[in-house]
DNA sequence: TCTTTAAATGTTATGTTGTAACAACAAAGA
DNA sequence: TCTTTGTTGTTACAACATAACATTTAAAGA
């Protein structure tokens, strides 16, 4: 299956998804998600309006990329990677796969992300852990630098 | 044991530290960490250089906190908190602790951080998952989104 | 002690990431 | 058609971070 149709089929589960939840995948949000589909790495959010612009010929300002990733990010459509400042398009838009505590890998050289799932038995003692301490966890998501299998250590 | 005796305590602990490592703790840098010790929660860079001018009443300008911030990082004496983009001083300096995978739990609202540590059981199940998707961890450091006991929900 | 060198800090400018506030436009329903 | 709501455009700015070079201080060797 070639890059391209993983791309088209991920942009038409992406509009089904969106009209379940009673909202638009627009144009220009169609254009952000696809420009991140493509890019296969994370980006932040003005080098993908460059990205739209010159790989896709698509003019988004950056004030705008923002607005459209909170919407795809309530989507489930895209993360944010909070330790790079950046997004990527979640992996499991175009499979069936269900939604569960997703854990990064970052590579800090490239950029790279590959989006893998933890088994609870650790979610659950990083839990206790905070709970012991007083603390309750709001976002049920591991973001960890690496480096990847292609870059130089 | 009060609070500005453990600063002290940690102060002079961080002098002997550096010191061992052919390094100095500046006046400047003393008055940064003194700084992060004195706050009680994470502190940006240029919040920092605030609470030292008003607080303590060293004028240090942010570009001067940053390099201060890197080297007390390099010491082992401060860590960055990516997701933050916030600084604390380790919690172990005035203790004999042992340096190991540090898990901050920070407090989303009120930036205050709790330091604990990991059973090495759950990194090194981490650091599988990442070995098994190609990735090798640079930095064993995982940091969470947390609301604390004294914040509302 | 004097000189040289290296380290630390000061200073200015600029780059990057993110948000606020309001205007313009478009789609949907009354 | 008119109104409402949601989306996008535009401008300005705030917060975080670094680059480049000047100045000062400390240390080391002659």
């Amino acid at each position: 299956m070639t890059r391209e149709s993983l791309t088209s089929t991920a942009l038409e589960r992406a509009e089904r998804h969106c009209e379940e939840q009673g909202s638009k995948l627009t144009d220009k949000r169609r254009q952000v998600l696809s420009g991140l589909l493509t890019s296969e790495k994370a980006l932040s959010a003005y080098e993908l309006s460059d990205f739209c612009r010159t790989e896709l010929g698509h003019n988004i300002l950056p004030m705008s990329v923002y607005r459209i990733l909170d919407f795809l990010e309530e989507q489930n459509l895209v993360h944010r990677l909070n330790l790079a400042n950046k997004y990527v398009a979640c992996s499991h838009i175009a499979c069936e796969h269900e939604h569960r505590l997703p854990q990064f890998l970052i590579c800090t050289s490239c950029h790279r992300v590959e989006e893998v799932s933890l088994p609870s038995s650790v979610m659950s003692s990083i839990e206790g852990g905070a709970k012991t301490a007083g603390y309750h966890l709001v976002r049920n998501q591991l973001e960890l630098e690496c480096i990847c299998s292609d870059c130089p250590a």
